[in-house]
DNA sequence: TAGAATATCTACTCACCAGTATGATGCATG
DNA sequence: CATGCATCATACTGGTGAGTAGATATTCTA
């Protein structure tokens, strides 16, 4: 009996967003196929991962329990440890399933009988598909401080690996002729600004997809705001990647 | 005694950041200055403010405690509840303080005697300094996820003027003849984008002012990626702010 | 100088949550 | 069908941190 009638319920306040379907279930787990035990660890594996995904997308990394996911799943807590060691694991999971595929869109972009602008344009392109995918969150948010020493570490690493692709990239297209002159580290630090936030305002069941949004993405970062003198017709030679 | 030696430390999981300086005084603290307590709580009102944008800065929002903010100010919690009714608000506030430079430049930015490019210059110079901040930070970072729908929702209005401010900037531009043609919201959410991120990697004492950083980007934004005809001597007629 | 208002502290409560101890249940295989 | 392994659950621990109760000290005011 505190007295005052303004809002008490400590509850209420530690958490901010009790969002109406709580336990919203994933589509698709391999616990809810068949109730018989299924022994694919790996498939069990991945659906944690996405389910732990899932979750951190909705209501952030900190706002998730183990057993918020856990019950998504619709098992108990100790399973979902039965696949992964700890919530930072579960994170850096997410993290890397995010960042792959940014990776290899880089690594794949070394091939030099292309204009360097063009390739940019793929790995852009894949970057922004990467961004706006269920794990474009976590990828984008998985925070320095919530992870320990090692695996902050370890991200800043695969980070680094896709920054310094995008620079080499500026920089080749500035010496074969296909880029504007340029700081390359301030122009990959926009692209990449520009794209990353995409995971914040990004939902899916848009109108974009998220190739569409980093097609007009690259467009908008080539073409530049100042009108350009009405004499080049064709703006974009190289066909946009999809 | 639980046998395995793999890392147990319950507490070293729980907090990835134990941080070596973890109770960094912050530099000006009222109740520091004298001993005698100081009649003006506006001032330390705002000084409460001001350590735990720093906090939340460096450790994060979640990992962050009003323990640790009140140990920096040298005082107890309930002094800092004495200011602020809760932890909630205390990240409001930090957002306010960062994104109210940018709503006065926005608002500012109205004068149609002057080309539209010019006044978008402007107010992505100050936005860029807001981002750069010591409340870039928490306005960049103030998650739907951790805030009451009713905070929530005045944060989204509050960002919502700025984002519209922008998108009407580049339809004048488009109009006046300043501004390439071009979508004016996909280009607010890349112009937002590039400059919001600025506050993931920027730390003071870095070589670049966020002023410096801001032009940088908007010479990016707008000569494009695309080379330009050289014809055009003259990138960029309009005086850069500052 | 007696009270009132302001400012601050010590010492709590209580919910939440990461992670675990322990044991049960199914499955394969000899 | 016994044994060992894989899978999963119940029920717990321990620690953390938001927020508070209630007392105390200091300053202002009448």
């Amino acid at each position: 009996m505190t007295g005052m009638p303004t809002s008490r319920r400590k509850t209420a306040l530690a958490r901010p967003h009790p969002a109406a379907t709580d336990t919203a279930a994933v589509q698709d787990s391999p616990w809810r196929a068949s109730r018989e035990r299924v022994r694919d660890r790996q498939v069990k594996r991945e659906a944690v991962i996405r389910a732990a995904a899932h979750a951190f997308n909705r209501k952030g990394y900190h706002n998730t329990s183990l057993d918020d996911i856990a019950a998504a799943l619709e098992v108990s807590k100790p399973t979902v440890y039965y696949y992964v060691s700890n919530k930072e694991q579960l994170l850096f999971e997410c993290f890397v399933a995010g960042i792959e595929p940014i990776r290899a869109a880089v690594r794949a972009a070394r091939s030099p009988n292309v204009p360097a602008r063009e390739r940019l344009q793929t790995v852009l392109g894949h970057y922004g598909q990467a961004v706006a995918s269920e794990f474009g969150w976590c990828m984008v948010r998985a925070e320095d401080q919530d992870l320990s020493p090692t695996m902050s570490a370890h991200i800043k690493s695969l980070k680094s690996e896709i920054d310094q692709g995008i620079r080499r990239l500026l920089r080749e297209g500035m010496q074969d002729g296909s880029i504007q002159p340029c700081d390359p580290k301030m122009t990959a630090f926009a692209l990449a600004g520009a794209l990353n936030w995409i995971a914040h305002w990004y939902r899916e069941n848009q109108s974009m997809t998220g190739a569409q949004i980093a097609t007009a993405f690259i467009a908008i970062f080539e073409n530049g705001l100042l009108p350009r003198t009405p004499l080049s017709p064709e703006r974009a030679p190289g066909g946009s990647e999809r």
